[in-house]
DNA sequence: GTAGCCGCTGCTCATATGAGCAAGATCTGC
DNA sequence: GCAGATCTTGCTCATATGAGCAGCGGCTAC
């Protein structure tokens, strides 16, 4: 395009986005025929001059939802805008209301819901609207006693979202990561325990959300590791953690000792499902998301702007 | 509207814009009459959950401009959009780019163009195109013979504008201020002197901008004041400067003594002229730019958006 | 209960817009 | 300088969209 022909593309645009005039007003304005005006707009939107945005909470992206889908070969991608975002939370929220409305209009209904539980978990647990199912099986797929911080988070968030479905709840009673094996094979023997696992290994639909390794991981907050533990992890090449289990970003477990002693589901059984849906969003969690998208771990993710971009950019 | 229909809205309003779907389709997606769909798209409209941008240096904003115009009575007002801004020489690049596409298409040409001097008029003079008038006569209308800093710019901007053209240039052989007011008399009372303020008296058009008054003033910068003398003149109210003459927010000279010893058409003449085109862009402008714009010093005012805003919040 | 009112819906019709095409303008290589 | 190629222009025609209106449904005030 001639230097000329995109001033007057930016004056259209002008006049045609800002001022609400017709294409064939603009021509008389600028002296032009109103099928060069419709040219020179088009031009300027194929230039990326036109920058359209939508502003609103619940706003989505579905161009990076779609080549997510494309790139990964993704079920389903959720991406919600971060247009507007004020902070950190305000983005968490985002994430979570639209995990909610996912799973509210996820179909089939799951008769068996996998849950993981954490600060996402809860969030969406938050927004669903009572009556979102009718008569949901809730069971979490990992432990979940909590040992410092919030007590009873991990247990209130299966409840209300079993709740507000109409369902029924089924509590992992089991602490995150045991600290001998032998505490571990002891709580796995026990009958009703292997119950719960393996109401978990059967669910129709997982909802899981997954940590970064570092220094605020949920794990430390709640007293599992150290933050020398998770140091050490991540030198061993550690990116996050799933369900309890810290992977490499290959999706690799990083360390199978410790990974011994983690109590809830195999990654394994989440590669096998039909639906797994990952939410996973803020700026310190790339890393971990594209490890879980590229391992297959799941087979939706739920996500924002910035972190899906970060995941096209290399995928 | 319902929630559930602001909802909706976004969901139509990403289909249309981000995916390029007709209303109809859209319609077909969400179990909606096409009509419905239209509505929606209105109601994001008015809810201003759509923002267009257009993303270009030469970008303006036509709406803002109209404001200006209507809040202060000025003939014209030119505002460039800050979208995309990187840093603020990119602004006042911006800025003298819209002033001089202002003066090309400027009609009536004007035969006599009384200049000021200074960073904005300097970069002006970079972005006139060679040919933009046939034959028009500049003339300073304020001292500027510089101290200490990039000595010449003053004279330079001057013969660049007129031989870009196509025309004379006339410079004023004076100091900014004087140190004693006996100087300027005598000064002013030469004849060849005398004869070219007339010559800026009698200009058809001005162009000039204005400085701020802080440590960061041209003045101090050029040596005719010390941040100190600045500092006083704050202290008694200045906001900035007008070819050289310090006013406060209502336009009025703060210290009649240092403006007897200031040599260059007095503010008088701006007020009275026809078309007196001020250039005033850039975030420690906003008070200067108000005060010329209310106070009358100008006719038509070449600002940025930012600047603009600042001047509509209280106007 | 019901008359009157208000707002939403689905329509008709006029207008705005984009696709496609033929003719003219401009460029390129020899 | 000119033949062919390519790009641009102004058009026709099909489609998309917005304005305006009649009818329906739900709500309020007696």
């Amino acid at each position: 395009m001639t230097d000329i022909d995109e001033l007057r593309s930016i004056r259209a645009a002008e006049l045609y986005y800002e001022e609400d005039k017709t294409q064939d007003e603009i021509g008389t304005i600028l002296r032009l025929t109103r099928w060069k005006v419709g040219r020179l707009l088009a031009q300027a939107k194929a230039n990326g001059f036109i920058r359209i945005e939508i502003v609103h909470p619940r706003a989505r992206r579905l161009g990076i939802e779609r080549q997510l889908r494309e790139a990964t070969g993704l079920t389903d991608a959720i991406v919600v805008s971060t247009a507007g975002v004020v902070d950190e939370l305000d983005l968490h929220k985002r994430t979570a209301q639209a995990a909610a409305d996912y799973l509210t209009a996820l179909r089939p209904v799951p008769r068996t819901l996998g849950i993981s539980w954490g600060r996402t978990l809860y969030d969406i647990s938050v927004q669903l609207k009572p009556g979102w199912a009718s008569g949901v099986n809730v069971v979490q797929i990992n432990g979940g006693v909590s040992l410092n911080a919030r007590p009873g988070t991990a247990a209130a968030t299966a409840v209300s979202i079993a709740q507000k479905g109409a369902g029924q709840f089924t509590l992992l009673p089991s602490p995150a990561i045991l600290e001998r094996m032998e505490t571990k094979q002891a709580i796995a023997s026990d009958r009703s325990v292997a119950a719960v696992l393996e109401m978990g290994s059967a669910a129709s639909a997982y909802l899981f959300s997954a940590g970064q390794a570092d220094e605020d991981s949920a794990h430390v907050d709640s007293g599992y590791l150290t933050p020398e533990q998770v140091a050490e992890l991540v030198r061993k090449g550690a990116v996050g953690d799933v369900v309890g289990r810290f992977i490499d970003s290959a999706g690799q477990i990083v360390d199978p000792a410790l990974d011994e002693r983690t109590f809830g589901i195999q990654l394994e059984q989440l590669r096998r499902a039909k639906t797994a849906i990952a939410v996973i969003g803020g700026p310190r969690k790339h890393a971990i998301a594209r490890s879980v998208v590229l391992s297959g771990l799941c087979t939706v993710l739920i996500t924002d702007e910035d972190t899906a971009l970060a995941l096209l950019r290399e995928p």
